[in-house]
DNA sequence: CTTTGTGCAAAGCGTTTGCACTATT
DNA sequence: AATAGTGCAAACGCTTTGCACAAAG
């Protein structure tokens, strides 16, 4: 157990670094000094993020010559190297840590946007069934529940959802 | 049972025409032309669609010359409405029917992009429990299965999966 | 007659792309 | 030296918005 890494409840046996740089040499890749650097930077403070957020915070790491097209570049080459997982959200990107995490899915409060992380071991059992029945070949899921979480339902009493209003 | 409407799976008492106009009303928005044409043209013939798909097949029911915006607004109030569920696919918005139609999810094939639907009771349990546990107040969920269809993944015996393509 | 809706074209926003330059191999 | 990656700015694709005109109430 020594040299394992435990990034969230998984272990792993190689830092994201180590395995971006393992994936990049096995596709004839580069690895390059803004690559290193973000895949750092990602792992070091990130959870969720998307990429305005993201561009904004290089700075406080001295990152701030980094491209926006460098940043899309290499957020896209993390998602195939299967550390980071990518979502949608409201027409744009959101991305989190997947190397070292355990497989979750997300309640989205839409007054706040903030996403809540739960774990349910049903929903693979679920997914598996569904897609045997289908002859479908899945390759993952994405579960979303939206809503209001507690500390919006408790400071707004009416409520926001497409059905109300009068 | 003699004036129930059968959409789908699901009774309900109002065609979709009357029940937009009954929202339409209670909002005091105006019924107009486009606007009936719209829901017509829509609870006629399609199933899932993007607002390109729709666009296009107006002309079908002689309706070109309702302008984009007019389409953008009308599936906005359509959605609000509850006639519609709108859902986020590689970035741009899908539509299907729901006003009538039974609760469901969807499988999305990733290489020929269709989206195959299924029922599952275990899901919205799911979801109350999980809200439950967070003080959430759920108003809805979106659970899509991503992998590779039956026909496709007889054609190709090469993936076309985040992790592959040497 | 008042006010909301429409159609058009322009703007907006997140993301992608072409290209000359730079850096890795 | 050869080739892949970077940064910039322009282009893109989908959606929204401003505005003058049309239509509903």
């Amino acid at each position: 157990m020594s040299n394992e890494f435990s990034l969230g409840e998984v272990q792993v046996s190689l830092s994201p670094q180590e395995r971006f740089e393992e994936y990049l040499q096995s596709r004839g890749k580069r690895i390059t000094k803004p690559r290193r650097a973000l895949v750092d930077h990602i792992f070091r403070r990130h959870d969720h993020f998307d990429v305005e957020e993201l561009i904004e915070n290089l700075s406080e790491d001295g990152l701030e010559k980094i491209g926006r097209a460098t940043v899309y570049r290499t957020l896209e080459e993390l998602v195939k190297a299967g550390l980071l997982r990518k979502m949608e959200l409201k027409g744009r990107a959101i991305y989190e840590h997947d190397y070292g995490y355990p497989q979750h899915d997300h309640l989205h409060c839409q007054i706040c946007s903030q996403l809540i992380e739960f774990h349910s071991q049903e929903l693979a059992a679920i997914r598996d069934a569904v897609s045997r029945e289908h002859n479908f070949r899945a390759t993952g899921h994405r579960f979303t529940i939206t809503g209001v979480c507690f500390e919006c339902s408790r400071k707004r009493h009416r409520q926001q959802s497409p059905h109300d209003l009068i």
